[in-house]
DNA sequence: ACCTGAACACCGTTCAAGT
DNA sequence: ACCTGAACACCGTTCAAGT
């Protein structure tokens, strides 16, 4: 008889629909996230879930933004000592630690910061302290932008799980030199880590040897500096 | 009354239903391919897809390897002249062209070879190439890794398209160096370019930088190079 | 304001029935 | 073998109705 369609304290926030959705993706990946599964898992009926969000993307972006604000980005403030090449290996080592803990998300992340909070507070850390360090600003968006390319892409399309564990998919008339492949998947964690690392170490040293050319003639201009002391 | 339920010669092959599920996936997303809306465009009823395929999702697994064989590999045939970085170089341009002409496939695309044939062409010819130019085979695996993380994550997180085009959207406060960042959806073919050259080149410099550590050592040896002549 | 059930217009997939 | 309609168990979302 206590049924009452509307309770004094409400069932629902935004935070616990959060939680529950990260849950529910992080255990049964997004597929599994349907209005009604979710609101079931909250002990509600699906409609419920409208008055705390407009839709079901807006539930996925704030799972996806929960994510993001779990990246450090203490590397970047004007504080820390470290320096550029430093910072930018030491995020990128922690947002990769943050996608791999909840693989499901990514496909959600990976299609930019869009109106996210934390996303965005990543895009500017990263955007400013290049430009402090030196870097002309047009040279400071490719680096936010390649970096994210690289770190997304080494979090999404995980190399090894991406092929089979069965040795008859791979034909070695057909693919002569993919024999080992099927054991790929045995050693995903090994391997990709070590293609993130190597490509990391790559990227870095690459944007090592173009910052002596640019970037100290930017700062010798002073045009790109406007803020540094 | 020619309505019969089975014409003499089949109305559906699965080259009909991948061409018209790229192009509806090309034209209006992924999401707006069901199976009903699917048929629907190719005169028959939903469920006689599934005389062709077990399932959608090996629809899509079609569509998205119709893409992968768009991919130069000619660069990376034993006759070919280039020389691995110059190869790693163009395959890398020709594949993210492949995947900026298809960007609704590049999800499906980006969870890896899977079972595939043209993604594991791809796979192959890279790994084969790269040992055959003196890259230990470890390495070489991770080379393949890597350079599809970059090239799949810039197809994929189209860094200026992840931004909106409003000014309100970056309050000044709270990101300070976003101040440009809603004029980023203008430019953003400019930009997304210019991240993968710079990303690219820094990525080959730093690989060519390790080469000269670990592969000349390698044939040294001899132990990486049966294949050579 | 916040929750409900009913309803609408969809889904992917199975299956017996037709030829 | 290959297509059909009917059916099953789902979807996301809207909305009037309740408190």
């Amino acid at each position: 008889m206590c049924r009452m369609a509307r309770p004094r304290k409400p069932l629902l926030s935004r935070e616990r629909i959060v939680g529950a959705a990260s849950a529910l993706v992080d255990a049964e990946g997004l597929d599994a996230v349907s209005t009604r599964r979710l609101a079931g898992e909250l002990g509600v009926s699906g409609p419920s879930l409208y008055n705390h969000f407009r839709n079901k993307e807006e539930i996925l972006d704030a799972v996806a933004d929960a994510v993001s604000a779990k990246v450090d980005l203490s590397m970047f403030e004007e504080s820390d000592s470290r320096d550029w090449r430093t910072a930018l290996h030491d995020w990128a080592v922690s947002y990769r630690a943050a996608l791999t803990e909840h693989p499901h998300v990514v496909p959600v992340l990976a299609r930019g910061p869009g109106r996210r909070p934390a996303a965005l507070r990543v895009a500017d850390a990263v955007f400013g302290a290049m430009v402090r360090a030196g870097w002309p600003p047009a040279q400071a968006t490719r680096i936010g932008a390649l970096m994210r390319y690289f770190v997304t892409g080494s979090a999404l399309g995980s190399f090894a799980r991406g092929f089979v564990d069965d040795e008859r998919a791979y034909d070695p008339c057909r693919y002569p030199h993919l024999g080992q492949a099927h054991l790929l998947a045995e050693r995903q964690e090994e391997i990709d880590e070590g293609a993130f690392d190597t490509g990391l170490r790559a990227l870095l040293d690459g944007l090592a040897a173009q910052y002596e050319k640019v970037a100290v003639q930017a700062s010798r201009t002073g045009a790109a500096r406007r803020d540094g002391p």
